[in-house]
DNA sequence: TTCTATCTACCTAGTGATAGATAGAATTAT
DNA sequence: ATAATTCTATCTATCACTAGGTAGATAGAA
């Protein structure tokens, strides 16, 4: 303990999480991640000893703090439209600001190659956040769970199909234009 | 010329397909696909020579094929709603009966590594395909060409997320509910 | 005789992973 | 307090294997 010198363990996840959102799993090495620290290969089985663990740490910190930021949805002071919203404009700095995918629809793509143990925390990822959506649109529409998922549902398919279009075309403008009918949908009473 | 034994070509582009849509562009190698056909790797290399051609030819075929398939938008004889309707069911098809993605959305997650012909492929690709669906579009609803095209991003961003969320959660369900939206909207007049 | 489709054999460059050494920090024993 | 020990994080060197790709031979068809 002490100082905290800037943990190599964490940096090798942050240069891990860039490599896949940019390529995905089997488009980079351990030796690309060494090179990348500054250290060598072998250096980084010491922290992460195979590729599978490494992948599964860069999928549970990412889960971790995903859902750290989010608000939580059953709290009566919180527009729900404005969370709706935030998720949304939180999405798209990702992927139309940032140009690239996100973690999860990258690994989701890769998922027929991927470990097991992968696939499963992916799963529990997107189950986790159709709930959250869906508890966020069943306080929005006074409408009932199941109702709540079909809402949820296609929101989260509309985002990720709008990154899609906008990799797919180079044109970021389908972001918004895919996402239109949400975004009038859920404009924050502010603006109503 | 001649007697058309099962064309080694077309086999190759098969597999090339298939084992894209499984795991992308870096998860087969020529020989893979040497063994699946029944030949060494040399002799794909006889037929494509590089990965990039390869590639290139599997997506070009199905552009093509795809295409073919697809009706004249602006036949008055045509129903647009059957159209649209059709579009859904045999994107439904591929990915929740076979359980793969399509060839276009597994590319497009994997564009930042792949040749950039097949990036320019997939970019025309789209748009070629967005303005198949906005023409549908804009006979259904009377429409300008603008909105046409913002009905069609939205449509075709649903389609490429509800495979993501049912390829992600493994729960064929989310087809079904991230498109309820369209399902109803659409439905064909010998219905209603 | 030339063309087509295949083969065997090989190359270079990388892959994930392991073994063993080492320098320095932290901990424990005397 | 100091000496002995263990732990941490790194290294070098290497393994067995796979990648995409190439050269050259060959059998059969045109």
């Amino acid at each position: 303990m002490g100082v905290e010198k800037i943990d190599t363990k964490s940096k090798i996840l942050d240069i891990a999480e860039g490599f896949i959102v940019q390529g995905g799993y089997n488009a980079f090495s351990f030796r690309d991640i060494a090179e990348a620290v500054g250290i060598k290969s072998a250096s980084v089985h010491y922290h992460y000893s195979t590729k599978a663990d490494l992948v599964s740490a860069v999928m549970a910190r990412y889960t971790e703090s995903f859902f750290r930021q989010l608000p939580d949805p059953t709290d009566e002071s919180l527009d729900p439209k404005i969370m709706i919203n935030g998720f949304i404009d939180g999405f798209k700095a990702k992927i139309v600001d940032q140009r690239d995918m996100s973690l999860c629809t990258m690994l989701t793509s890769n998922k027929g190659i991927l470990p097991e143990s992968v696939g499963h925390e992916l799963a529990a990822f997107y189950q986790f956040l159709l709930d959250w959506l869906s508890r966020i649109f069943v306080r929005l529409e006074k409408i009932d769970e199941d109702s709540g998922l079909i809402q949820a549902s296609q929101l989260l398919a509309c985002l990720h199909g709008a990154s899609i279009l906008v990799q797919g075309t180079d044109k970021p403008d389908f972001f918004d234009k895919a996402l239109s009918r949400w975004k009038a949908h859920c404009l924050p009473s502010s603006l109503l």
